[in-house]
DNA sequence: ACATTAATTGTGT
DNA sequence: ACACAATTAATGT
């Protein structure tokens, strides 16, 4: 698929037609795999990513030494703090990482200032965005401040799994571990609690969801 | 094919 | 949290 085909594939039903044909015009499509980081802590954001395929994690650091997982985004999704950024002039509070490989699409922000006075469904579109990146930290707190890292740790794999489409997930405890800003040992031991119960399936650098699709 | 090392995971204190 | 054992993968000879 070239370029203008992959733009259209995603926004199509959520743009009008003129404003994909702005966007694929604009945009620069940048491939990115595994790992890769996207954006870094306090960097200055000069273009705005558009999500085509992949997944990427959004990652806060923590006081001293460590990080925590904020939220996946997705297919058609744009990086909330990207607009608060582009808007204000600041720096990144977040850094997003490559959960899998895939691509983006990005857009210059003077572009992208210009299209809200030009077009409702990109002022929807940034409106939702924030919507859902704001729901998903109110999660992401309810997780922190209520739930135990039994409970965070399932959901986490739930999450995995979803944005990378299977249920195998090729993470090491210790990667999990950095994720959820906890140490390899306990995670171990929940995995194991997990495992008892039937709701996972341990292997060795990979972990099975069973269960129900999404 | 074998030995050595590193990485990953399991367990006890 | 720490230390260490056990298992597996990677690498060199």
């Amino acid at each position: 698929m070239n370029q203008e085909e992959l733009i259209q594939d995603t926004f199509r039903g959520i743009f009008e037609a003129e404003l994909i044909n702005e966007i694929a015009a604009a945009a620069r499509l940048v491939p990115f795999k595994e790992g890769d980081v996207l954006i870094e802590i306090g960097r200055y954001i000069k273009t705005m990513p558009l999500l085509i395929t992949g997944a990427i994690k959004i990652m806060r650091e923590d006081f001293d030494e460590g990080e925590l997982l904020l939220y996946f985004i997705e297919k058609g999704d744009t990086c909330a703090m990207t607009l608060a950024c582009c808007a204000g002039d600041k720096k990144s509070e977040i850094r997003a990482i490559a959960e899998n490989s895939g691509l983006v699409a990005m857009v210059p922000v003077n572009r992208m200032e210009e299209w809200m006075g030009k077009y409702k469904s990109w002022r929807a579109f940034v409106f939702e965005s924030y919507n859902n990146r704001f729901n998903e930290l109110l999660s992401a707190i309810d997780h922190l401040a209520f739930m135990h890292m039994d409970q965070r740790l399932l959901n986490y794999l739930r999450e995995a799994a979803k944005v990378n489409g299977t249920h195998v997930i090729n993470k090491t405890h210790q990667e999990i571990a950095y994720e959820l800003n906890s140490s390899r040992v306990v995670i171990s031991r929940l995995l194991k609690a997990l495992e008892n119960e039937g709701k996972i399936k341990l292997n060795r650098s990979n972990i099975e969801l069973s269960g129900s699709p999404t």
